[in-house]
DNA sequence: AAACTTGTCAACCGCAGAGAC
DNA sequence: CGTCTCTGCGGTTGACAAGTT
């Protein structure tokens, strides 16, 4: 146990810049790999693992940090995590510009959000009907299930569960969260089994499972191995993402999700009173929500079109 | 203005797979 | 075949900023 090796401290924390420029120099140098011998060299008195990192997710050319996921590059997580589930890496292939860490903050994020909503209904800023909504039990995970391998019975029970509590009906934030393809797995909810099961109008509904070619895999772009070859695709890449403008504005627009569920067809998202006056009809029941929430839907087809 | 809450980001940790020895 | 090292991934945490009460 002489202790003579590893004298070295290392370094751990946020990096300085001056740790940045050396890190730089030496993927300019040797490319990125080999991470070990920045240590073994001297170069660094960071671990392999540090610098690998800092690279990936700060300095590699063409990343955007800083910049808030888009409406579409939301779009295109929620439907990969649908998918692929928590492989966040593979995910960040479909991409550009953004790392696996990216994809996992903004979806534990939301993921948070939701929870958070799902936990204390009353809690919402835009919550109106105060003292109604049943209280939930504590939350342990959410997950949204994987679509690839749902069945169109397990859609439906599942859809009709997370609508069974009332509290979900007067929580807008819910509503919104829920009609992206993300559904929180029932099982983990522990819903109130007694609450009285809203009954919802027989609306003629597309499963959403069906809308799915909306955001079907065709429309993404390719993954994104590579960034000469991203240089070489930015083209395409940006022609699938319509725009290069990173950072959506906050009323951000297209976004093809849409509300199945309730088959809201048609609709400005400014005006979403539709057909009928029932007020039991999703319609008029949205009427009390705050435009924004629809801020990343678009209006579906119309129900003649499906 | 201060306290509190929520969102965002960066970085760590443990684990697993692949390859070298 | 077992061990070690490197690499990559996913989960988690903590700091800080921004927003809210």
């Amino acid at each position: 146990m002489e202790g003579h090796r590893e004298e070295v401290v290392m370094r751990k924390g946020p990096w300085m810049a001056e740790e940045d420029e050396i890190l730089m120099d030496y993927v300019k140098k040797y490319g990125p790999r080999d991470w070990s011998s920045i240590r073994s060299k001297g170069l660094l008195p960071r671990t392999g693992k540090s610098c690998r990192l800092r690279w990936v997710n700060k300095l590699k050319p063409d990343l955007k940090t800083g910049c808030k996921f888009s409406a579409e590059e939301e779009r295109v997580v929620i439907d990969l995590q649908a998918r692929f589930g928590n492989k966040w890496a593979r995910i960040a292939t479909y991409l550009p510009g953004r790392t696996d860490n990216d994809v996992k903050n903004f979806w534990s994020t939301r993921q948070k959000r939701l929870a958070r909503i799902l936990q204390t209904p009353t809690a919402s800023k835009s919550q109106k009907n105060n003292g109604k909504a049943p209280v939930f039990h504590e939350l342990s995970t959410l997950e949204a299930p994987r679509l690839g391998s749902i069945s169109m019975e397990e859609e439906s029970s599942l859809m009709s569960q997370t609508c069974q509590s009332s509290s979900y009906i007067g929580n807008p934030e819910v509503i919104k969260m829920v009609a992206l393809p993300d559904l929180v797995k029932p099982s983990s909810l522990n819903l109130e089994p007694s609450l009285p099961e809203i009954e919802f109008p027989s609306i003629e509904r597309k499963p959403y499972i069906d809308l799915l070619p909306q955001f079907s895999f065709p429309q993404l772009p390719e993954p994104v191995l590579d960034l000469p070859l991203l240089s070489e695709n930015q083209d395409l890449v940006l022609d699938v993402f319509g725009h290069r403008e990173i950072s959506e504005p906050e009323n951000g627009s297209q976004f093809s999700v849409g509300l199945p569920f309730f088959g809201l067809g048609n609709s400005d998202r400014n005006n979403v009173k539709g057909e009928g006056d029932n007020p039991t009809t999703p319609d008029s029941f949205f009427d009390d929500f705050p435009t924004d929430m629809f801020d990343y839907m678009e209006p579906l087809p119309s129900s003649s079109e499906w």
